[in-house]
DNA sequence: CTTACGATTCCC
DNA sequence: GGAATCGTAAGG
Protein backbone atom coordinates (compact mmCIF):
# COMPACT_ATOMS: atom_id res chain seq x y z
CA UNK A 1 0.00 0.00 0.00
CA UNK A 2 1.67 3.56 -1.17
CA UNK A 3 1.19 6.39 0.83
CA UNK A 4 -1.47 7.89 -1.20
CA UNK A 5 -3.91 5.58 0.15
CA UNK A 6 -3.57 5.84 3.76
CA UNK A 7 -5.42 8.91 5.21
CA UNK A 8 -3.96 12.38 5.95
CA UNK A 9 -3.04 12.10 9.60
CA UNK A 10 -3.34 13.96 12.89
CA UNK A 11 -0.60 16.20 12.31
CA UNK A 12 -1.47 17.24 8.87
CA UNK A 13 -4.50 18.73 9.73
CA UNK A 14 -2.95 20.33 13.65
CA UNK A 15 -1.97 23.42 11.56
CA UNK A 16 -3.15 26.84 10.52
CA UNK A 17 -6.30 26.74 7.98
CA UNK A 18 -4.48 28.71 5.24
CA UNK A 19 -1.86 25.79 5.16
CA UNK A 20 -3.79 23.31 5.74
CA UNK A 21 -6.46 24.71 3.06
CA UNK A 22 -4.10 24.66 -0.21
CA UNK A 23 -2.53 21.22 0.78
CA UNK A 24 -5.94 19.58 0.63
CA UNK A 25 -5.88 20.26 -3.19
CA UNK A 26 -4.96 17.43 -5.36
CA UNK A 27 -6.10 14.89 -2.05
CA UNK A 28 -8.82 12.30 -2.55
CA UNK A 29 -11.94 12.69 -1.09
CA UNK A 30 -13.93 9.21 -0.76
CA UNK A 31 -16.87 7.76 0.72
CA UNK A 32 -17.95 4.39 -0.22
CA UNK A 33 -17.83 3.99 -4.01
CA UNK A 34 -17.50 7.48 -4.08
CA UNK A 35 -14.47 9.13 -5.01
CA UNK A 36 -13.56 12.88 -5.58
CA UNK A 37 -10.29 14.72 -6.32
CA UNK A 38 -10.20 17.98 -4.10
CA UNK A 39 -10.23 21.14 -6.69
CA UNK A 40 -11.35 23.89 -4.19
CA UNK A 41 -10.71 24.57 -0.23
CA UNK A 42 -11.91 27.67 1.45
CA UNK A 43 -10.31 28.64 4.69
CA UNK A 44 -11.90 29.85 7.59
CA UNK A 45 -10.03 31.49 10.59
CA UNK A 46 -10.34 30.35 14.08
CA UNK A 47 -10.04 34.29 15.27
CA UNK A 48 -11.33 37.42 14.43
CA UNK A 49 -12.94 36.04 11.51
CA UNK A 50 -16.92 37.37 11.13
CA UNK A 51 -17.38 34.69 8.59
CA UNK A 52 -16.61 31.79 10.25
CA UNK A 53 -19.16 29.70 12.24
CA UNK A 54 -17.44 29.67 15.49
CA UNK A 55 -17.19 33.39 15.30
CA UNK A 56 -19.82 33.72 17.34
CA UNK A 57 -18.58 31.45 19.98
CA UNK A 58 -19.20 27.72 21.22
CA UNK A 59 -22.75 26.75 20.39
CA UNK A 60 -24.31 22.79 19.72
CA UNK A 61 -23.74 23.20 15.85
CA UNK A 62 -20.10 24.60 16.02
CA UNK A 63 -18.70 22.01 19.06
CA UNK A 64 -16.83 19.71 16.86
CA UNK A 65 -14.59 22.76 15.54
CA UNK A 66 -13.45 23.32 19.38
CA UNK A 67 -12.05 19.86 19.78
CA UNK A 68 -9.25 17.62 18.08
CA UNK A 69 -7.99 18.64 14.61
CA UNK A 70 -8.89 15.86 11.42
CA UNK A 71 -12.99 15.30 12.12
CA UNK A 72 -15.47 16.86 10.05
CA UNK A 73 -17.55 19.59 10.76
CA UNK A 74 -20.84 19.31 8.76
CA UNK A 75 -23.72 21.51 8.88
CA UNK A 76 -26.90 22.58 6.73
CA UNK A 77 -27.57 25.74 4.77
CA UNK A 78 -31.21 25.81 3.54
CA UNK A 79 -31.51 22.60 1.43
CA UNK A 80 -27.89 21.41 1.22
CA UNK A 81 -25.10 20.68 3.41
CA UNK A 82 -21.74 21.21 3.75
CA UNK A 83 -18.30 19.33 4.35
CA UNK A 84 -15.50 21.43 6.45
CA UNK A 85 -12.71 19.67 8.27
CA UNK A 86 -11.89 20.80 11.30
CA UNK A 87 -8.11 21.61 11.86
CA UNK A 88 -5.39 23.48 14.54
CA UNK A 89 -4.69 22.43 17.63
CA UNK A 90 -7.59 21.49 20.26
CA UNK A 91 -9.48 24.36 21.46
CA UNK A 92 -8.77 26.51 18.27
CA UNK A 93 -11.77 26.77 16.10
CA UNK A 94 -10.42 26.76 12.46
CA UNK A 95 -11.88 25.41 9.90
CA UNK A 96 -11.31 24.25 5.83
CA UNK A 97 -14.72 23.98 3.78
CA UNK A 98 -14.37 21.60 0.65
CA UNK A 99 -15.96 24.16 -2.07
CA UNK A 100 -15.55 21.26 -5.07
CA UNK A 101 -13.99 17.87 -6.03
CA UNK A 102 -13.58 16.03 -9.57
CA UNK A 103 -15.58 13.09 -10.21
CA UNK A 104 -13.03 10.34 -9.64
CA UNK A 105 -15.22 7.09 -8.92
CA UNK A 106 -19.10 6.04 -8.45
CA UNK A 107 -19.03 8.68 -11.40
CA UNK A 108 -22.68 6.60 -12.34
CA UNK A 109 -23.43 6.67 -8.27
CA UNK A 110 -22.85 10.31 -8.48
CA UNK A 111 -25.16 10.94 -11.78
CA UNK A 112 -27.56 9.08 -10.32
CA UNK A 113 -27.93 11.12 -6.45
CA UNK A 114 -27.32 14.19 -8.37
CA UNK A 115 -30.10 13.93 -10.81
CA UNK A 116 -30.21 15.37 -14.73
CA UNK A 117 -27.13 17.30 -14.37
CA UNK A 118 -24.15 17.58 -17.35
CA UNK A 119 -20.95 15.86 -15.36
CA UNK A 120 -19.25 19.41 -15.13
CA UNK A 121 -21.70 20.01 -12.52
CA UNK A 122 -21.60 16.86 -10.69
CA UNK A 123 -19.32 18.18 -7.79
CA UNK A 124 -18.60 21.87 -8.80
CA UNK A 125 -20.27 23.12 -5.42
CA UNK A 126 -19.85 22.35 -1.68
CA UNK A 127 -24.00 21.21 -1.22
CA UNK A 128 -23.10 19.45 -4.86
CA UNK A 129 -20.60 17.21 -3.76
CA UNK A 130 -22.18 16.31 -0.43
CA UNK A 131 -25.05 14.70 -2.14
CA UNK A 132 -22.86 13.05 -4.58
CA UNK A 133 -21.28 11.57 -2.57
CA UNK A 134 -23.75 11.33 -0.09
CA UNK A 135 -22.05 13.10 3.02
CA UNK A 136 -24.82 14.63 5.58
CA UNK A 137 -25.22 15.31 9.00
CA UNK A 138 -24.59 11.94 10.07
CA UNK A 139 -21.11 12.58 9.53
CA UNK A 140 -21.05 15.45 12.05
CA UNK A 141 -18.34 14.35 13.99
CA UNK A 142 -16.83 11.52 12.09
CA UNK A 143 -12.86 10.97 12.59
CA UNK A 144 -11.18 11.53 8.85
CA UNK A 145 -8.09 9.95 10.18
CA UNK A 146 -9.23 6.88 11.18
CA UNK A 147 -11.78 4.36 9.70
CA UNK A 148 -14.92 6.11 9.37
CA UNK A 149 -16.25 5.91 6.26
CA UNK A 150 -15.50 9.23 4.98
CA UNK A 151 -11.60 9.56 4.97
CA UNK A 152 -9.24 11.82 2.81
CA UNK A 153 -6.14 10.53 0.84
CA UNK A 154 -2.79 12.42 0.02
CA UNK A 155 -2.87 13.29 -3.26
CA UNK A 156 -0.65 15.13 -5.84
CA UNK A 157 -0.15 18.40 -7.65
CA UNK A 158 2.19 21.26 -8.39
CA UNK A 159 2.61 24.14 -6.41
CA UNK A 160 2.22 26.13 -9.31
CA UNK A 161 -1.42 24.98 -10.22
CA UNK A 162 -2.84 26.71 -7.00
CA UNK A 163 -4.69 29.92 -7.25
CA UNK A 164 -5.62 32.26 -4.35
CA UNK A 165 -8.76 34.34 -4.57
CA UNK A 166 -11.53 36.03 -2.41
CA UNK A 167 -13.80 33.40 -0.67
CA UNK A 168 -17.33 33.27 -2.43
CA UNK A 169 -20.87 32.65 -1.02
CA UNK A 170 -20.67 35.12 2.49
CA UNK A 171 -21.71 38.34 3.73
CA UNK A 172 -18.85 38.96 6.08
CA UNK A 173 -15.19 39.39 5.36
CA UNK A 174 -15.55 38.84 1.25
CA UNK A 175 -12.04 40.58 0.68
CA UNK A 176 -10.06 38.15 2.51
CA UNK A 177 -8.22 35.74 -0.01
CA UNK A 178 -8.53 32.55 1.36
CA UNK A 179 -10.18 30.40 -1.74
CA UNK A 180 -7.96 27.95 -2.98
CA UNK A 181 -8.29 26.22 -5.99
CA UNK A 182 -6.53 24.31 -8.68
CA UNK A 183 -5.87 26.27 -12.03
CA UNK A 184 -6.34 22.97 -14.02
C1' DC B 1 -42.51 30.25 21.58
C1' DT B 2 -41.26 33.64 17.75
C1' DT B 3 -38.24 35.57 14.58
C1' DA B 4 -34.31 36.11 11.65
C1' DC B 5 -31.03 34.18 8.75
C1' DG B 6 -28.15 31.73 6.05
C1' DA B 7 -20.12 29.23 4.13
C1' DT B 8 -26.39 27.00 -1.66
C1' DT B 9 -28.54 25.62 -5.69
C1' DC B 10 -31.51 25.99 -9.43
C1' DC B 11 -34.70 28.33 -12.30
C1' DC B 12 -36.64 32.59 -14.49
C1' DG C 1 -32.87 38.47 -9.81
C1' DG C 2 -35.50 35.33 -6.72
C1' DA C 3 -37.51 31.30 -4.54
C1' DA C 4 -37.06 27.01 -2.04
C1' DT C 5 -37.22 25.47 2.80
C1' DC C 6 -35.62 24.20 7.56
C1' DG C 7 -32.31 23.86 11.39
C1' DT C 8 -29.89 26.86 14.37
C1' DA C 9 -29.37 30.66 17.42
C1' DA C 10 -30.98 34.39 19.96
C1' DG C 11 -34.39 36.91 22.30
C1' DG C 12 -39.08 37.54 24.72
Amino acid sequence: MTKRHRPLDRAFYARDPRLVAPDLLGAMLAHGPTMGRITETEAYLAVDDPAAHAYRGRTKRTEVLFGRPGHAYVYRTRQHHCLNVVVQEEGVPGCVLIRAVEPIAGVALMRCRRGDVPDSRLTDGPGKLCQALAIDIRHYGEDLCGAGKVAIFAGEREPSEILTTPRIGISRAVDWPLRYSLAS
